[in-house]
Formats: structure tokens, sequence, C-alpha cells
RNA sequence: GUGGCCGUAGCUCAGUCUGGUAGAGCACCUGGUUGUGGUCCAGGAUGUCGCGGGUUCAAGUCCCGUCGGUCACC
């Protein structure tokens, strides 16, 4: 899922969105409640009619909120002070449910808590025990039957946490399961094996997300261990930072070796920036801060993602995952990110 | 022509009074960024201190000359 916080994923429209292949777009439920606020979308239709996106819309809670921007937490409701104008704001459970209703997404998640790593372990679990006592709340708040809704998991890198918390959310019944809290400073190990203690107590039949997660050796070991769905700002942001994701390796498209490079940025990409522009244009318009860079960029890295993870999917159907992630891999090389 | 001011990193300049290891910002070169503020952070390279001479243990700094720029006056 390409990330559209403020709905809208930044540098790009609807038909971009279309043209790179995503079929659900993330938006998020701290920052319309603030701006432009969830009334008014309402009144406007609701967001797809808002933003233009006749897909699906998956909106992130304002969990992550919690973990970015730590505002107090108490045991009714998170409370933030805007970023917009320093305004207290009292998010709970219950109104984040009853804001997604409002903003019509397909796909609500709950309000959850999420602790930065690494983290005392009581820490983990104090917060981890909200979580699914949120969860509680979130569903009886839940109303709307044409919006799903997801529970997460917390926990940490504790795997009796995890495990524990994968559990119980799975009992409640929510339509989805995310795993939260990961890709929050922890190493990759501990992440996976976080992740396997998840999602060995989550049922096979229902969608497992992992939220924030998108660099390529983390998207392929996490569906190697059975996640089925990702939202990420990495494409999207390091496009803006002039920073290209490609099937060879990832590179800053600022280098200086790309100067007079005619090759596209990667050419196996079908993406309408590849087919099109050069290595060396590219860079011209990053280091004179053309705005058409932001979004030729952000069309080619969403296009590697969503490729990424096409092929995954492709490979999954035809039995051969372990084959397709050694070539993927052997193809990049050491290339970070 | 006379007088003033200026000449130091690619750019803009500090350092010159009071001599003591040549600096800053920007630009440039790398790396980082994970449920988004387009930022920010961390490293790195960079000098005929206009040129020549003198004084001194030691000169970007003081003295003399010279070249270039600029302003004022004639």
């Amino acid at each position: 899922m390409p990330v559209g916080t403020r709905a809208a994923v930044k540098a790009v429209d609807s038909d971009d969105l279309i043209a790179v292949g995503a079929e659900i777009v993330l938006a998020n439920t701290y920052h319309l409640m603030l701006r432009p606020g969830s009334d008014l979308i309402a009144e406007l239709g609701g967001l797809h009619e808002f933003m233009s996106w006749d897909g699906p819309i998956l909106t992130d809670s304002g969990g992550f909120q919690i973990f970015s921007l730590q505002p107090e937490i108490t045991e009714q409701a998170a409370v933030f002070s805007s970023i917009y104008d320093g305004a207290r704001v009292e998010l709970t459970p219950e109104e984040a449910v009853e804001i997604q209703e409002q903003l019509g997404a397909d796909i609500a998640m709950v309000l959850d808590v999420c602790v930065g790593l690494p983290a005392p372990r009581e820490e983990v679990e104090t917060q981890m025990r909200r979580t699914l006592r949120w969860a509680e709340r979130s569903l009886s708040a839940h109303s709307r039957t044409d919006q799903s809704q997801f529970g997460i998991v917390q926990g940490g890198t504790d795997l009796d946490l995890r495990s524990e918390s994968a559990r119980r959310t799975a009992e409640l019944g929510f339509d989805g399961i995310a795993v939260g809290g990961l890709s929050v400073g922890e190493p990759a190990e501990e992440r996976n094996a976080a992740l396997e203690a998840a999602v060995a107590e989550l049922p096979e039949d229902k969608p497992r997300y992992v939220m924030g997660l998108g660099d390529t050796v983390g998207l392929l070991d996490a569906i190697r261990r059975g996640a089925d769905m990702f939202d990420c700002v990495i494409p999207t942001r390091l496009a803006r930072h002039g920073r290209a994701l490609t099937r060879t390796g990832d590179f800053n498209i600022n280098r200086v070796e790309f100067t007079n490079d005619p090759s596209p940025l990667d050419s196996e990409c079908r993406c309408p920036t590849c087919r099109r522009y050069s290595r060396a244009y590219l860079r011209h318009l990053v280091r004179m801060n053309e705005l058409s860079a932001h979004r030729l960029l952000t069309i080619h890295n969403l296009t590697y993602v969503l490729d990424l993870v096409s092929g995954a999917r492709e490979a999954i159907e035809s039995g051969a995952l372990d084959e397709h992630i050694a070539k993927v891999s052997s193809q990049r090389g050491n290339g970070s990110t």
C-alpha cells in the first residue's frame, strides 16, 4: 500500500497510482481528523470521493502517531497537541473507530500503542496489554458492516509477548490482523523472530498485515514468513530524497557517476519514468530541485515495490517462492534498503 | 591622473588593528531515513591567502613595490 497520510500520496495523483498498479492506498486518521476534518470529508461524500480514488482505502488509526509524536497516554485516550496549532487533541479508541467510519475507509485499523525499540520489557508488556483492551473497545464501537476492521499485534521483540498478543488479538475475531511495532529500531533478526512468533498464532484465512515495513529485504523476509499486506513510506520518501530502488540495487541518483548516464533507472522496469527518462535527466531534475523529480522518482519507486510483491505473489501461486527470493537477492547483490 | 576601499576554498566572506597549526556558511562528495513535514542527521574533500621583494625565529597579518577590481574627485 502506498502511503497517502493526508489523503494524498506525496508527489503523485490517482491517475499515477493507477499507472503504477496500486490496488489500495493508506490514509491516516490522526492527520485527517485535524485537517481537513472528518466531518468535512463525510459531507463531501467520504474519502474515496474526496480524493477521487475508486480503489480500496485503509486508514491507519493514529496509533503510529502515538509512537512518533509521543502524546500523553492514559487508559482512556491518547492526548496529543496538534501538529498544526498546538491545540490539545484527545483521541480515544472509540473516536478512532468513529472517525474512520466517517471517512468511509474500506479497512479501519484499531488504535494501538506502538513502542519504540529498544524498550524495557515492562513497558512493552504494559502497552501490549493496553492495546488488547483498546482492541476490545474498538470492536464494540465498530458499527459499519461495509467496513473491515483490523486488530494490531504488539509485544516488541519479546517472543512470549508477541505470541500472547497475536493469539488474543486473533481470538477477538477481527477481519484481519496487523503486526505493528516492528521496524522501529530493532535488528532484522529480532524483527523476523517476533514476526514468526506472531504469525504462528494468526489464522491462515485472514489477511496478515505488517505495518510500516517496506524495504526490499524486509518485505521478502516477511512474505516468506506468511505476511500478506504492507505499507511503507520508503518508496515515496526515498524518491523525494533522490534515492532509486532497482532490481540491481538501490542508489542515490545524485551521485556524480550518473551525470551523463543515458540508461533508465532500472532497465527491466515497466514504469513510465523508466520508459522515457534517463538517469542523467533525472539526476539533473533532482539537483535542480525540479518538482517533476519528486513525481517521476515516486512513480518509479512505487512501481518497483509493487512489482516486487506481485512477483512474490505469483511465485507463491506457482509454489516457487524460495527460488524467487533467491533470484531477487542475487540480482540485487548487496544493494541496501 | 590623484585618492579611498577591496583581492583568502567553486561562491559569499571572517581572520589583518595586536605576527604564532588557514576558517565559517553555502555549494560539492559519500552514507543514513520504515503505520510521512518535501526534512533532518552523520561523515568527507577543498587553498600559489592576487604577484614579487623586505623585516622577523616565525608573515594571510607589518613594510616597499607591482597587477587587477571598484568608488570618488579632476
